[in-house]
DNA sequence: CAGAATCCATAAAGATACTG
DNA sequence: CAGTATCTTTATGGATTCTG
């Protein structure tokens, strides 16, 4: 493999560009929230069901590196931080629109696949058939 | 934690249904690539750069068990399978575009964050400090 | 409140070799 | 051509404990 002496990613097109950025589970979520209204930390992590601190900070560090997302430290105490969306981050906030209407018009269809999904992937995969 | 009873996953959000859908590496660029042309499995794999056939194969059994892809099969020999989008693999497609876009408008941005990224990952982060 | 640090289990992904 | 199978590595995520 020698070394990868290209410096540039050079994407292969603008979908691969936006992936780099935003691919991950909890990412969009936080790109999301974050468009509804800036949030501080805890609010944040309340609105992002089910993550836990390590992941929520290690995204938003992340995403605060790449120029999507502001920490706002008001050094008070008990300590007072707040996350917005920099302008960067609101354009890519849009983008994501249409994949949030496209989850809600289609939720029910979704709920469905992943119902079925979740059965075979309970069965023992051996479920011996009773007895013909 | 007891059992999970809840069937339906309940999502939080429409984007939180899509995610379930094409979260990961490589399922958003299939489904754009497959709605810019319909693809056989060899021409897939090359337009999804850097994608093994191990990766492609599962992702896009995953696609298929959930209504996103259809998988045709002209049982010839030498073999023949080409891969399309189904309705709801199109409307999906579509509310995908708007992230080719922002990635296009922003490419230049994004490969510079990137890039940096790259850099202190490969610094020993024990960069001795020249003496002072 | 807003994290940091550590440990651990699992899942996603990659490499390689093989097949009808 | 269009996959399978197996193995190894890496990334992701969760639980817990700790701190200013």
């Amino acid at each position: 493999m020698a070394e990868n002496s290209s410096i540039e990613p050079s994407f292969t097109c603008g979908l691969d560009a936006t992936l780099r950025i935003i691919a991950g589970k909890w990412k969009p979520l936080i790109v999301y929230f974050l468009s509804l209204s800036s949030n501080r930390y805890g609010e944040l992590r309340r609105a992002v069901k089910g993550v836990s601190d390590k992941m929520l900070i290690q995204q938003l560090k992340e995403l605060e590196a790449d120029g999507i997302v502001h920490r706002h430290d008001y050094k008070e105490v008990p300590p007072r931080v707040d996350y917005t969306l920099t302008p960067l981050g609101r354009s890519l906030a849009g983008a994501l629109a249409p994949l949030c209407a496209w989850g809600s018009d289609n939720m029910v269809e979704v709920g469905r696949v992943l119902a079925e999904r979740e059965q075979w992937s309970r069965e023992p995969a051996d479920a011996q058939l009773p007895v013909a």
